[in-house]
DNA sequence: TTTGTTATTGTAAAAACTTGCAATAAGGAA
DNA sequence: TTCCTTATTGCAAGTTTTTACAATAACAAA
C-alpha cells in the first residue's frame, strides 16, 4: 500500500480523475487516522496545498466517501467527521463524556442480512455509529 | 394523549419549564408527522408563535430529543431532521432515489444485548438510518 | 399576589456548509 | 506534443447551524 497515488486506477476506472486537491485530502486523511471534521481537513490538507478552498474539500470528502475511499461517520456532535476507509467498523459514541470506541463490522453482519430480508433492500452497508454510556461513566454516575 | 401541554409535568419532573416555544414546536411535529429539518419546523413554528427565532428553534430540538420527546435522525441529504417520538423505529434510505422506509426496533434488539456485551456500554438506544438500494431501483439498475 | 432564582429566549455575530457558474486542468486522442 | 472534451476547481454569494451573553419569563416560595 504505497503512501500516495495508488488511488489513480481506482478512479480511472470509474472515469474519474486524480487531482493534487484529491491527494492532498488522501494524504491528510492517512496519515491523521482518527475523524476529522471537514474544517480540520481543509486547514491541514491546505498546507500542503496552500489554493485549496473549503467547498473543494467538501465535495472531495464527499465525492471519496462515495466511492470508498473514505468513510464518513456521525461524531458525537451530530457533526459529519471523516477518515480513510481500511477495515470496516461501527462506533459506539459514550453519551456522557463523548469517548468513542470501535466495534467490527462481524457483530452487524447478521443483521444486515435481516434488514434486507425485512426491507428488500439490497447493498446495505452503511457504517453507523450506536450511542450508550462507557463503563467509566456507568461507575461515575453511581457516585453522583 | 391530550394534544397539547401533556409533556408539561415530564419536564418539570426533571426542573426543565415548559414554554409557548416548546409547546409551538411540539404542536408542529405532533401534526407533521414525517420528518422535518429545523428550517421547516421554524417556519411552521413561527406562524403559531411569531416571535420566535431559529437559534430557538435549534435548541428547542435538541432538548425535545435529550429529553425523550422528540427524536431526530440522519436525512439522506445528511441533515438532521426530526419527529415526534413516538413507538421506537430506525429507517432504510435508498442511496439512488432517496425514498425511505421504516423498520420496527425489533429486528435490532438482540443486536444492541450483543453490542452491550461486546463493548460494556449500556443503555444503548440509538436511533438509526442505514442506506441501501430499495426494490424499485434495484429493478431500474437491470435496465440501464 | 409579589418576589427571587435561574432556565430559557432573543440578539448579534461567527462558523460551518452549500450552490451555481465560469475558469481550469486531467488525460485520452490526434 | 498539441488539441479537445469534460471532470473538477475556485469564486462569490447564499443558507444553515452554532455561540456568547444580556434580557426575559417560568414557577417555587414567601
Amino acid at each position: 500500500m504505497s503512501c500516495s497515488s495508488d488511488y489513480v486506477p481506482q478512479l480511472r476506472a470509474r472515469g474519474f480523475r486524480m487531482t493534487s486537491q484529491r491527494l492532498a485530502i488522501l494524504h491528510v486523511l492517512r496519515h491523521e487516522g482518527v475523524h476529522l471534521s471537514p474544517t480540520e481537513i481543509y486547514k491541514k490538507a491546505r498546507i500542503e496545498l496552500p489554493g485549496l478552498t473549503e467547498p473543494t474539500v467538501y465535495r472531495t470528502l464527499e465525492f471519496l466517501a462515495e466511492n470508498g475511499l473514505a468513510r464518513s461517520s456521525y461524531a458525537g456532535s451530530g457533526r459529519l467527521t471523516y477518515e480513510i476507509a481500511e477495515d470496516e467498523h461501527h462506533h459506539v459514541i459514550c453519551r456522557s463524556c463523548g469517548n468513542e470506541i470501535e466495534v467490527g463490522h462481524a457483530l452487524l453482519e447478521s443483521l444486515y442480512q435481516e434488514l434486507e430480508t425485512a426491507s428488500g433492500f439490497k447493498h446495505i452497508d452503511s457504517h453507523v455509529t450506536f450511542f450508550g454510556v462507557c463503563p467509566g461513566c456507568q461507575q461515575d454516575h453511581k457516585e453522583t
